[in-house]
DNA sequence: AATTGCCTACGAAATAAATCGTATACTATC
DNA sequence: GATAGTATACGATTTATTTCGTAGGCAATT
């Protein structure tokens, strides 16, 4: 199983599976237009993610390139089930409704999560 | 505002929204069923919640009864929006959806959740 | 009044996470 | 081949959180 990313380290996953592949100078731009960080800083969360196991990289360049080894839809996962259990008590239904009705959804997103449960009802 | 609860200030809100008030040893007995703790551990954990305004105190008695001084509601809407944010790119759709599809939810639930919509878009 | 048991207060240690300074290496250009 | 620019590696520091030992107080029981 996969090692769950910190909260910084998350920041850092989403660039990347943005941007597919990514050396950490343009990892450092993107993270650095939301908040002053050091280059230093995200080289080594990059590193510790390497070590984790958290990403991939390739060294042949003289500036790696690093990519997500972890799928977002995996990450996700498994982020959700443990909020789910910390937050809302292990309840997704609880959860789902207060997201929906802390948000203001407007009528296409109403009908999008009314066609994803059609859809699932049906399997 | 609120400030925003540890993980460990997260489980003793739980307990506390349960039992609307507790001493330590009643938290402490909770908390020890899920996880091996010292009884200082929850007290000091505690305390510091009463410092940031957590939890507020009776300290009539001898042994000091705590209540929620946050609700779970303002804190549930808080924690799912700073997760929406940095785990969904701010997507709620995403979430719901995310959700949704990894609980197998039971036809009573799917209902719920209909409800919950037709519910919304009236208002 | 001494003992026992449970309580709070408090400081400090342990752990986890994020940040950054500095050393060192590679590469292109002068 | 010296210099400037940019890279990685790595240790140390800072900050946040969690954990718990120890001291001192109060109250019931002996």
């Amino acid at each position: 199983m996969q090692e769950k990313p910190t909260a910084a380290e998350l920041e850092v996953l989403a660039i990347l599976w943005e941007m597919r592949e990514a050396s950490v100078r343009q990892v450092h731009e993107q993270l650095s237009q939301d908040k002053e960080t050091g280059y230093t800083t995200t080289l080594k969360i990059m590193q510790n993610m390497h070590g984790k196991g958290l990403v991939t990289r390739d060294e042949k360049k003289r500036s790696h390139v690093y990519a997500a080894a972890v799928s977002q839809q995996d990450t996700q996962e498994s982020l959700v089930k443990t909020f789910i259990r910390k937050a809302f008590g292990g309840s997704t239904n609880k959860l789902v409704m207060q997201a929906l009705g802390q948000s203001e959804p407007s009528k296409e997103e109403i009908e999008e999560i009314r066609a994803f449960l059609d859809k699932m009802e049906k399997e």
